[in-house]
DNA sequence: ATTATTATGGACTAATTGGTCCAGAATGTG
DNA sequence: CACATTCTGGACCAATTAGTCCATAATAAT
């Protein structure tokens, strides 16, 4: 036994970020860890040394792989408009799909650890931030393209559909609609 | 020691409740809820079963008690749009409060067990029916005012409402705006 | 072949978990 | 006073938790 491989280092943090999001924070064991890891306990101390600096540093891949796929949305040069609506489309398809119904990474860790764990808040709230900004770029050309009021607040409006969507992955988690 | 005193049992699940609602279901242990609880560990269980149960009944306590006032706007005679919209602003003066950011009981749950736990889910889904349901009312109230569209479906219109005021609980964890 | 590196299994802590059980103390009722 | 009821503290349990440590095995480099 014993064969050393070398393994993916962000692979292995994929895996980690999926119990983590399939499970929450606390109700993911070190055992749970490393077997989805596949690495032994002493390797996982050694390459990432805590349960929780695991845990932060998936927050941060879920931002780099999943976050950054929304923002790259806005780079496409469809009307505004139609950009907001499809994201949420998106979210919406992906939440009907076969387990996908743990809703948003970054949800589930403000929701669960936000209030005790400043760190991870900083965290998630930077990953929150990039999805606002993402919304008021596109708000803001929706504004340019004359698809939206000017009256409206770019930062306002943004901020409520940030927290649309989140919503309709909480509420989605309890009934499948 | 050991003095017999007959306490209130709601008042005990209602003290249940507020730790479930600060920590979270598993970040709660048992000598947290015999604390809050005022009871000895014995009594726990002899008159409620196991930390599991208490957790179900602290959900119907929610209900109950909080969740039931949004239920009972629907019956104040404002124009039902001014209503809706007094929901959205309690519930931002609400987090804005000192320890308001703990957000919404039933949203927290929801995030946290209602992928393992089908018997808490079922209990939420209800909930969330509770504030649906109102909403729908003050939609179609709306509708006869005619203050809001007839074309508009009331009870795509009532999801949406309340996916978007669970969102908003939930981004405010992480950042207070 | 020898060495240095890297990874491993597994033994080991100390603490905590949810939960059971019981002898006994405090009380209300007769 | 005596009895039944109600509640309690604390001992106890088996399981699990995150985390440490080390001798050893597999490799890569020399």
């Amino acid at each position: 036994m014993a064969r050393p491989r070398e393994f993916d280092t962000t692979e292995a943090l994929n895996q980690a970020m999926q119990v983590f999001w399939s499970k929450g924070y606390e109700a993911t064991s070190l055992s749970d860890l490393i077997g989805a890891m596949e690495l032994s306990k002493s390797s996982f101390y050694d390459t990432f040394g805590s349960k929780h600096d695991v845990f932060l540093a998936a927050i941060e891949h879920y931002k780099k792989t999943v976050t950054s796929q929304v923002s790259a949305v806005s780079t496409l040069d469809s009307p505004a408009c139609k950009l907001i609506g499809s994201l949420f489309e998106r979210v919406v398809s992906r939440m009907t799909e076969e387990g996908g119904q743990r809703g948003c990474f970054l949800n589930n860790c403000a929701v669960e650890v936000a209030l005790h764990d400043p760190t991870a808040a900083k965290l998630i709230g930077g990953g929150f931030a990039i999805v606002e900004d993402t919304f008021m770029a596109l708000v803001e050309r929706g504004q340019r393209e004359g698809e939206i009021g000017l009256d409206k607040d770019p930062r306002a409006l943004a901020r409520y559909l940030t927290s649309s969507l989140n919503g309709l992955m909480v509420v989605g988690k309890a009934n499948p609609d």
